[in-house]
DNA sequence: GATCGATGTGTACATCCGTTCTTATCGGAG
DNA sequence: CTCCGATAAGAACGGATGTACACATCGATC
């Protein structure tokens, strides 16, 4: 339609040129779409607004809105790998490591992000391939990484409670207290009931 | 379906009439089109075709996508929440209660369509109140029938643990085996690790 | 049996979406 | 400096979707 801002040859073209790292940019434009609008909200348009570039330019980086979809997700689990991997580099002690934890569940706003981002690739990981190795390698590393702290098969006892426990503190009207939360955790961090030596053979 | 009851009239209309129930019928197929397709494919055309009725008559017994959408659910947590009850009807011993629990959390494939389901709604939830209060009277649901038997705080801390367990099993390539799903649950049952006693107080 | 509301059925339409295409312009290789 | 590929930008198109509507038909009520 005819613009009213234009009245005889003036180019209303944007003056944008060179934008190095775009693409990267309209990838996390994607992961914003997608925590606000979810899977079904993120549009080729959407996208391309949140990352104030035209249209055409989200067509052009990416062939089609799987392969967006697709990078997006991958890119959100390697700087979640990062993250998540970060968390955990000065710990020593037990009481740090579950007070990492418990800040893990407790949702801070920034957390919720990474929290649903999550559950979103593990909802849409179940009818895409793709999306399904992408989302078992994520899980694989995390785990590896509890792993450190308390063995490889309480590794995968605590991730999956941790994921409960992050997805119902997400959608809680009044979250747990964190005594709660804590105590859960150590009961789950330290199964055997009787002393730490499971644990102490692993670092702690 | 081309009904003889026309001879020379060539009315392509449907003969269908009087459908009693059809409501509902448009609501199971609502839910099913949400395990297969999610919630970005439920659309009014998927779901017509999926009940056997015309696009007409999914608007005309839901005002509107939404309404569809939260009936669906609403129906759905219906559903659950008596099967979920039942579940635990002639529940005498502990040991019957964790396998009832194992079974829950090994998929069949027919509590793979309420886990999906479950999950959809979850998600779904995060953005739409009207959604969160059913999702969270779920919850309250869920660990009320829990509560039966381990106790109100155990029995947060075991749905949270189921949740993340199936949501883990739902996506993972080989599951876990179910000794090693048992021995997590009876971990998260019997908390205390001394004798039974919080469970005993319970009933079991 | 006539009447009328409830329900069933098909169609039209405006809107949005994914994708393709054409054109413009910058940056770097030669 | 020249040229050319890579990127930017906007327009256009076919298709799908939500919704509104107009018409048909059954069943209950009198």
């Amino acid at each position: 339609m005819t613009l009213p801002g234009s009245p005889a040859g003036d180019t209303r073209r944007r003056p944008r040129r060179h934008d190095p790292g775009r693409r990267t940019r309209i990838l996390d434009a994607a992961l914003d779409v997608l925590v606000e609008h979810g899977l079904a909200g993120m549009t080729h348009r959407q996208v391309a607004a949140r990352a104030d570039v035209p249209l055409g330019s989200v067509t052009y980086h990416f062939a089609g809105l799987a392969e967006l979809r697709a990078q997006a997700f991958a890119r959100f689990v390697e700087l979640q790998d990062a993250a998540f991997e970060s968390l955990f580099d000065g710990i020593g002690t037990r009481d740090e490591f579950v007070a990492v934890l418990v800040d893990l569940v407790h949702a801070s706003p920034a957390r919720r992000r990474s929290a649903v981002l999550g559950f979103e690739l593990h909802l849409a990981a179940l009818r895409n391939p793709e999306l399904r190795v992408l989302a078992e390698a994520w899980t694989r590393s995390s785990q590896a990484v509890l792993a450190r702290f308390v063995g490889a098969e309480a590794a995968v006892d605590l991730d999956e409670l941790l994921e409960g426990m992050i997805m119902h503190a997400l959608l809680a009207a009044g979250p747990r207290s964190r005594e709660a939360v804590r105590a859960t955790i150590e009961r789950a961090v330290e199964p055997a009931g009787r002393g730490g030596g499971h644990v102490r053979a692993h670092g702690l």
